[in-house]
DNA sequence: TTAAGTGCAAAATCTTTGCAAATGT
DNA sequence: ACATTTGCAAAGATTTTGCACTTAA
């Protein structure tokens, strides 16, 4: 994982601003992917709603996070791996959706094996959300 | 698929009114999961959207439909395979969402090959949603 | 008859747009 | 200096809530 914000930031030809720097540090701390009312709430530094909005999506277009929907069908945002470039995803987007502490990890380990698909259709790409009680939950409610 | 749709509203103790039939009738012809705009749009009688929101979230409740989140956070309702019951759903949903004409099919031949999760995670439910281009959208840009 | 279902009005969210002020390069 | 980014105000869209009227059983 890359963790020089700057270098994301000018590789994409965007301007580094505190905005920016607080928002890719506290997805890429946390090893689950977050959505813009976790953003919003837990960020150290004020950040208007609206700007939240486009950081994010200027973000995702730029292929430096990548947008996965979660049950409610709210967006939350993770870091994308280093083969995402703009406008150009990774394939394969595996998670799992805690339904007792609601948090989205991302399974990069997880490998889906080769199917078939119905005759005529092509698929460009896969999004796997699995639902269930995390390691921490199934820890604490024995 | 039961088509007897007075039949099901009755099943589930719900009372017989020509808006759910006209919901149910829409929702199972359709061989896509349908979204609350299209049936909005569609549906063949004038309905309050507040009505058309409190009927699909009932049908869902009840087993009757289940709910598809497509790629961009939009809730959309296909009929359930019989074996969904009140509050237990059928555990694997795969569907395909085609991103030229947005249709979301169901695939329910599909089947899922059994994998390993990771240590402490358990699985309730899988939601595979893969997208492309449909067999109907393939053949028109020949 | 009466509990459930519906329609209307209004509120609460969520997300986008336009524009002027501020900021990074 | 200048294009980009940000904040504010406001608009638009989506979804929920409360309450009185209507309807199926």
């Amino acid at each position: 994982m890359e963790q020089n914000f700057q270098n994301i930031l000018q590789q994409n030809q965007l301007k580094v601003t505190a905005t920016r720097l607080s928002v890719l540090e506290l997805i890429a701390s946390r090893n689950a992917a977050t959505s813009q009312p976790y953003l919003e709430k837990n960020i150290n530094k004020e950040i208007d709603r609206v700007t939240l909005y486009r950081t994010l999506r200027t973000f995702e277009e730029k292929g430096i996070l990548h947008k996965v929907i979660d049950l409610n069908g709210t967006a939350n945002y993770a870091m994308c791996s280093d083969n995402c470039t703009a406008g150009h995803h990774h394939d394969e987007h595996f998670h799992f959706n805690c339904t007792q502490c609601h948090q989205l990890y991302c399974m990069n380990d997880f490998h889906f094996p080769p199917f078939q698909m119905p005759a005529g259709f092509k698929s460009q790409s896969i999004n796997l959300l699995i639902s269930g009680t995390c390691a921490q939950c199934n820890k604490m409610d024995n």
